[in-house]
DNA sequence: CTGTTAGCGCGTTCAA
DNA sequence: TTGAACGCGCTAACAG
């Protein structure tokens, strides 16, 4: 059986009531005192039972972070973010996989709410949001993070993905480039929604036509990257310039292009979203618009703390974060 | 305030301890009275409250997962793994980032500890593990993965790394190279000094000889790759087939090819550790040590899950994973 | 098969 | 400034 406050309240012959005290930093209480029962808390080797303490407070001073998949150094990033906020409080971080797919997603959700966190972070694995809702019944707060979704309202936490995308695409035109194909995820993601808005605004405002043939759109992943590269590539007249809308997306079109560098030119330049580690070993590759990802992570753990910790009911908040370019 | 058992009996006309069996599946129970409170629960949208049953059992039904990094496939691919298998058995996992140091993994052991988290999952930041001796004292049931530390044992979930590296040598060597440079983290990691031992062991098998000047050591990421390449390039007689000992190094390897085409030979073969989603863009890559990471992460949790399930005190357990080759 | 009851370890009144 | 006593919601032991 464990040290208790039983244990440390009879070595420094006191109540446990003061030892309670102690432990959560009461001011009123006599140096003396506080001297006597933290020296007999370091020589019973005490440590506090969360459990009995989440019992009482009804906090057990974890949050749920949930995310789209694990192995993704976007959402990760985030994470980090997260971690490093939360840490200073003392808050761990329950991480769930939501494995892409709205099923699972709720899944953890149920999982998050009987494990009692304190609050979630949701970077949301579709559109839908409905199913968010039962955090919201079960009093949690919730702050979401890079795409909104539909059917929920919360305090969200997302880059400026239009004027990002802009700023790329504007950057390639003021380099001479007059014509671009673009490739992104679905635009029912309000993030590449987003981003496809700043793209088509660029375009516009430099009276370059928007050329539907060369307006790419699939899933998030890799492979889709791929495979809409050569879907590009394989018309009559593909265009040189390419904006693509995501980190792994970007992956793949290269991937394609490595793969067929007889075929495909070698003048191809692409500007691309997410600014990773290895964004710059992708060839081709010009420019690219970097999101603050573990500054996101970090402001969504914060206002998350705010929420946990102030219990009136304030509006939602929308913090948008400044996107920045990076030239390769 | 929210639903609580005794809510629950109310409703059904049956004791709180009827509901906690139901609850918790106990078989003794008659089908209708199962059935009168199942419904009850669902009218009353109960929940139940962990903390209180934690108290009570003193289990939390939360493992941690503590990693020298979120931002890293090949510890996310693990943690995926921990997480379908202790997804099936209703536990959450508590992610902490060790930063690649001593001392903030120390510190998130504390943090663990006092989460009251059930069991640990250590992927160790560096060879020191006696800070891991505190969970063993706190009764903790502890694996590690990947690697092996000093100090500490405790059951572990490790790659053949030897015959992983063996293999994939002895690959490029029949297909013909004769000379090899090495490209490895810091020896004192054990995942490294196996893999190291696996390449001294297959150029002795082949009488090839181990030169000094193109073996080099560093730490485990990119810059660090990007580096000893280079200095293996900038000799006199350059080796023109490589084993790197893990993906990050290779990625940086690759990069100081890419950046210096003129000067590197095209010729160059790599042999590499990790089978990632991008391994097969880098280039010069010819066979890739395949990990089965997922595999990893999946055995750890359930052999941590059948320590914390047992009582019993059982010898060390190690558990070798074979490792597959992959050509590009 | 089911109900009664006694804590699990802590925080929090209320008195002193 | 401190202590005594109660109860958070649940499970486990024992009765019935």
């Amino acid at each position: 059986m464990a040290i208790t406050v039983k244990d440390v309240a009879l070595k420094a012959g006191v109540s446990t009531a003061t030892v309670s005290r102690v432990l959560n930093n009461d001011p009123g209480i006599k140096p003396q005192t506080r001297k006597k029962v933290k020296t007999a808390i370091l020589d019973t080797g005490y440590r506090m039972n969360k459990a009995a303490r989440s019992l009482k407070t009804s906090r057990t001073g974890t949050i749920g972070l949930l995310v789209p998949e694990l192995v993704n150094d976007f959402f990760m990033t985030v994470a980090q973010g997260v971690e490093d906020e939360l840490h200073n409080s003392g808050y761990g971080m329950i991480i769930c996989n939501a494995n892409e797919n709205r099923r699972d997603e709720e899944d953890r959700i149920n999982l998050l709410i009987e494990q009692c966190v304190d609050g979630v972070i949701i970077i949301p694995a579709s559109s839908e949001g409905r199913h968010f809702n039962k955090l919201r019944r079960a009093g949690i707060p919730v702050v979401m993070v890079d795409r909104l979704v539909e059917g929920f309202e919360a305090d969200a936490v997302l880059a400026d993905n239009v004027n990002g995308a802009y700023s790329a695409v504007a950057h390639l035109i003021s380099s001479g480039c007059r014509r671009f194909g673009f490739i992104g995820g679905s635009l029912e993601l309000s993030n590449f929604s987003e981003r496809f808005e700043g793209f088509k605004r660029a375009l516009t405002d430099y009276n370059i036509p928007v050329e539907e043939p060369i307006i790419k759109f699939g899933d998030v992943h890799v492979e889709s990257g791929y495979d809409l590269m050569e879907e590009l590539m394989n018309q009559d007249n593909p265009p040189q310039n390419i904006f693509i809308a995501n980190y792994f997306l970007h992956v793949g079109a290269t991937k394609y292009l490595l793969n067929n560098r007889e075929t495909a030119s070698s003048e191809i330049r692409i500007a691309g979203f997410d600014d990773m580690a290895l964004s710059s070993i992708l060839g081709f590759s010009s420019v690219t618009v970097s999101q603050p990802m573990r500054e996101m992570g970090r402001r969504a753990a914060a206002l998350l703390l705010r929420r946990i910790n102030t219990k009136t009911p304030a509006p939602c908040q929308l913090i948008r974060l400044k996107t920045s370019l990076v030239t390769h």
